[in-house]
DNA sequence: TTTACTGCAAATTATTTGCACGGTT
DNA sequence: AACCGTGCAAATAATTTGCAGTAAA
């Protein structure tokens, strides 16, 4: 399988796949599809929703990962200026769980108190997470053994492996200092 | 490392580590720890409450690992007759919340509603899980490539690596049939 | 016109916290 | 006596859901 050569990025496949679906081109979801694609790493549905409010710079990457519990956090997520547009925070919820059962984004649980979101790319080599239970910040990483490691044992497991997540904790250079 | 010989229990050392920290020996702590202590796999603070409550047969494991949604899930888990004892849901959370602080639980995000804790043990090997997005169970799992594999990267990442989780999604054998 | 999409506000639900009493040291 | 530990009930805060109006096909 795979043969099918069609490059398309994640927001164009999601598109698809929601027309697929049977969904109608909705703005709200649209402004939303098109802030994941443009962000690396994992976002809370209140970053989404504050990025397309259209706080913080334009056109940039959430980056800097201020999520933590007493750090202040300008964190300004930010989406692009076509897709920018205000969003309510229960269709961000809505929206995010269709992508989710869509299998198009995918959750992160980084032991915060709020569930972080992140697209799900076929073709390109996936990440996971690091996160200071310090500061809160989260990093993306990935690592190719680690990837051929869970390869090979998810075929020895009782379960029809579709997904893993794997999430390291501890102290990021800043507060471990 | 490591020439301490010492193969106490988790239960001894979380006794000695809480003493450690100034705390003094209550009852329904003691019902926690014990109860932590003869599970294999990770619990909610729900579970926990109904073990010590004395639902489900007596000495057992939870093993079932009945969290689904749809699930009936009779899913017992119980405590030793010696430690049963019934502990209010808020002395549950904090109990967790400062065995946690101690390093003594970790807490396990499976993608479900509550967030699960189990035992840490430092000599043993330790496992990950497995959980099945259809019918909740969650499974336990370990492998030695994985672990090394994490042991490797970790020294490589800009964190302190304190802890690791992995968890990988699916069906399990039941629903994928 | 039919059916999906959204926002708003109310409802849920896991987890936390304030306070007063009971148990340990 | 001094202080930790615990239960109870109220408070939070993230996520969900009902309903009514708006927009896409």
């Amino acid at each position: 399988m795979g043969s099918n050569a069609t490059p398309e990025s994640w927001g164009e496949r999601a598109e698809a796949t929601l027309a697929a679906a049977g969904h109608k081109r909705g703005g709200a979801r649209r402004a939303v599809v098109e802030l994941l694609d443009s962000q690396r790493c994992a976002l809370t549905a209140v970053e989404i929703e504050d990025a397309l409010r259209g706080e913080g710079a334009d056109g940039a990457d959430v980056a800097d990962g201020t999520g933590g519990a007493s750090a202040d956090g300008a964190g300004g997520v930010s989406a692009t200026p076509r897709a920018r547009r205000r969003v309510s925070r229960a269709s961000v919820y809505r929206i995010l769980e269709e992508l989710e059962r869509l299998r198009l984004v995918q959750r992160v649980e980084t032991g915060q108190a709020m569930v972080r979101y992140e697209r799900v790319c076929e073709h390109e080599e996936h990440h996971h997470h690091l996160v200071c239970d310090e500061c809160g910040v989260v990093m993306p990483f990935s690592d190719k053994a680690l990837e051929s490691a869970i390869e090979t044992l998810s075929e020895r497991v009782p379960l029809e492996v579709s997904e893993h997540e794997i999430v390291l904790h501890g102290s990021c250079r800043d507060c471990a200092a």
